[in-house]
DNA sequence: ATCGTAAATTAGAATTATTCTAATTTAATG
DNA sequence: CATTAAATTAGAATAATTCTAATTTACGAT
């Protein structure tokens, strides 16, 4: 391991050159920094720091682009929580979070670990799109 | 009706006295606002038309102070939705949501209308604050 | 390989929602 | 009515994010 590729960044990358977008240097370094430990959950500021750790130049806008074209094509999912900064999650799939009020901290809840017995009826001339837990937790 | 006073509005103007806030014009006018027709989501800036509309001289920033502080003393609630405004919303039981993202409209959804079968084990060391629940819905 | 072009990158300005500041006014207690 | 802590206010500040417009790059077609 620890040789700047793994399995995730590998299926990232792929999703990458799948997609219509191009492949740049910038999007290949930021796919390695997002996907280099599995699940994980990141904001801009977050990305772009590592991004300077690692003595990438990579502008903080281009950033923002990144991850915003890489949500728009499935390679990456935004959450919102009750903080107010966006957070981008490498998990894609169908899945709930838990959300730590005190640390700010996202934990992802697999989707079979959430069952509903009951949902209400979708309001008249409306599509259901997704429903979404945060179940709130504090130290 | 239409008298300007009504029982949801009654009922949060004692909620105002019974709290260690000060009763002021604002506040009322506010309130009234905010409770005319019952259970309701406001963002800040609708709050500050509505004021205006009425001719009222209220600022933004005593908008915003009141909403939090009525937040603080649970005469409102805030909900965070997938959009990037703060939503304040007169019922105070726990409720969930639909978010209609053609629209940015909020509706509420009764507890009693959604029922878990199963819930995750919350993390070593944290404790549950809340569950909340936002269906997301398109036209 | 080279070209042409649409897409990507960039620095910095702009935007948007919200909070802060510091001066003034007000509510409510004694 | 006098006191004082809280509330109000206009406008500045902040913070996250998006936009602008100039430059560079990727990559399919020649």
């Amino acid at each position: 391991m620890n040789m700047n590729t793994n399995k995730h960044i590998d299926v990232a990358l792929e999703l990458l050159k799948e997609s219509p977008l191009k492949v740049t240097n910038q999007r290949n370094d930021i796919i390695r920094i997002l996907f280099k430990n599995g699940n994980c959950h990141f904001t801009a500021e977050d990305v772009h720091c590592e991004v300077q750790k690692l003595g990438l130049n990579i502008s903080l806008a281009t950033v923002y682009n990144c991850l915003n074209q890489f949500t728009k094509h499935k390679i990456l999912k935004s959450v919102k929580t009750s903080c107010d900064k966006i957070y981008f999650d490498t998990n894609v799939t169908s899945h709930h979070h838990f959300f730590c009020k005190t640390t700010s901290q996202l934990i992802d809840i697999d989707s079979k670990n959430i069952k509903f017995s009951k949902l209400p009826k979708i309001p008249g001339g409306k599509k259901l799109q997704s429903v979404e837990v945060v179940v709130n937790i504090t130290d």
